[in-house]
DNA sequence: ACAGCCATGTAAGTCGTTACATGATTGC
DNA sequence: GCAATCATGTAACGACTTACATGGCTGT
C-alpha cells in the first residue's frame, strides 16, 4: 500500500502527467520505495477509479494523449490519514543477511567477495545519501521548491527537516552496513588464517559433508543426545 | 528466490517434515526472511518437482499422511551455487522511511508518536538479536547442534562465526534505528518549540494548504517569492 | 535519417498475504 | 471430553518483476 501514498504525496505538490510523476518519483520517493513505471501507470488508474486523483486528457501529436493527474480532496485526506496511521512493522526480509548466515557452504574466498561487494555498494550508497541530504537541506531540488511554494510557511522547516533526517539516517545506515561488511572481511581473514593450508569451504570439504549427511540414512550410526 | 534457498539450507541439516521445517525455519532463517507456512508447503512441492528434494510419505492416523523431505545432491549443488553467487542489491523499500519523509502532512504529536513506535520496536528487536547471537555463539539451539554434527569439524568455527556476525549486525542495525528514532523525537520537539502555540500540522493548517493548492488554478493570485 | 528522450502502456509470471479449511494426536 | 499442538493444505487477491510494444518530438 505504500506506492499509492508515495504517488499521492508527489501529486500533492502539483498536477503532473504519469511520465513527469515517474521522473519526480525516481528522484525522491523511489529512494526509499522503488517502483518501475509499469507499476505506476496502472496505479494511477486505480487512484483515479478510487476518486483520489482526477485525470485530464490532453492531445499530444495526432492520436496520442497525455493525461495530467491532480490530487483530489479525498486524495489529500487519504494521504494525511496514512501519515497519521501507525503501521505494523514490515516482516524482515534481507537476502544478503540470509546468505551471510550460510556462508559456510561456500569458500572463504567467496565469503570475502560477498562482504566486499556489500561494502562497495554501501559505501557508494552512503555518498549518495549524504549528497542527497545536503541537496534537500539547501532546498535545491525542483520538487522541493514547488513544495515550499505550496505549503504554508510555518511548515517549511519541518518539511525540510524530516526529509533531511530520513536521508541522514539512510547515510548512517549505509555507514553501519559498510562497517559490518568490513568486520565481516576481517572475520573471514581470521577464519582463513586458522585454516591456512587451503581455500576452504564446502567445495573442498563437500564430499565430507555429503557423507556426513548420508549417515542420516543409518540412524544407528548418527544417533545423538 | 530466497525462500527456496533458505529451505534447502535447513534441509541440508537433516530430513524433516514440512511442519518441522516450518518450525525450524521460524526459529532461524525467518528472522531475516519471513515466510508463512502457506508459502512453505507449496514451495516444498516445487522443490520436489525440480528434484532438489525428495519426499517420503509416511502414514499418519488412518488417512493422514506425513511427508518427510530430504535434500538431494542436486539440491546441495543449488544451495552451494546460491551461496557463491553475488546477487544484485535489492531495490530499497522501507515503508517507515517513506512515511517519515512526509511527516509534515501530519501533526507534530503524530510525528512524535511515529518515531516513538519505531524506537520501541527497534529497542525490542535489539534485545532479541543480542540474545539470539549469544545463543548461537554458545551453539545452543537444536538445529545448530545437528548442523555441527553433520558438518566437517574444520568448518565449525566458520559456521558459528558467520551466524553470530549476522545477528550482531542485526542488533547493531536495530541500535542504529533506535538512535535515529530518538534523534527524530528530539527533532520534533525542536520543531514544536519553534511553533509553541498549537499542535501544528496539516490538520490545523490544512485549509491553508488546500487553498494554496487551489490557488494554482489562478496563477496570478498565488505568485510569490 | 537517426539517436535520444518523451510518453504510455500491456502481459505473463512470480512472490507474498490473509483467510479459510480439515483432521490427528497427546496430555489433562 | 477438551484444549493445545501436530500437520497439511487451498484459494483469492494484491504487489512486484521483466519483457515487450508502440509511437511522438527534437535536434543534428
Amino acid at each position: 500500500m505504500s506506492l499509492r501514498h508515495a504517488l499521492l504525496a508527489i501529486l500533492a505538490v502539483e498536477p503532473m502527467t504519469g511520465y513527469e510523476l515517474t521522473k519526480q518519483f525516481d528522484r525522491s520517493a523511489a529512494n526509499v520505495w522503488h517502483a518501475p513505471h509499469s507499476q505506476i501507470y496502472p496505479e494511477l488508474r486505480k487512484l483515479e477509479t478510487a476518486g483520489l486523483v482526477t485525470a485530464e486528457s490532453v492531445a499530444r501529436g495526432d492520436h496520442g494523449i497525455k493525461r495530467t493527474y491532480s490530487i483530489t480532496e479525498a486524495g489529500l485526506d487519504v494521504l494525511v490519514g496514512w501519515v497519521e496511521e501507525l503501521d505494523p512493522p514490515a516482516p524482515d526480509r534481507d537476502a544478503f543477511q540470509l546468505k551471510a548466515t550460510y556462508l559456510e557452504y561456500g569458500s572463504f574466498a567467496n565469503a570475502r567477495r560477498q562482504f566486499e561487494a556489500h561494502l562497495d555498494y554501501h559505501e557508494e550508497l552512503r555518498r549518495r545519501w549524504e549528497v542527497h541530504a545536503q541537496v534537500l537541506e539547501q532546498r535545491a531540488t525542483a520538487l522541493m521548491q514547488r513544495r515550499l511554494e505550496v505549503m504554508p510557511p510555518e511548515l517549511h522547516d519541518a518539511l525540510v527537516a524530516y526529509k533531511v533526517h530520513v536521508y541522514r539516517g539512510l547515510a548512517e545506515r549505509a555507514r553501519h552496513e559498510a562497517r559490518w561488511a568490513r568486520r565481516g572481511i576481517a572475520l573471514v581473514e581470521a577464519l582463513g588464517a586458522a585454516l591456512p593450508a587451503e581455500d576452504s569451504g564446502l567445495r573442498e570439504h563437500g564430499e565430507g559433508l555429503r557423507e556426513h549427511a548420508e549417515l542420516d540414512d543409518h540412524p544407528e550410526l548418527s544417533e545423538r543426545s
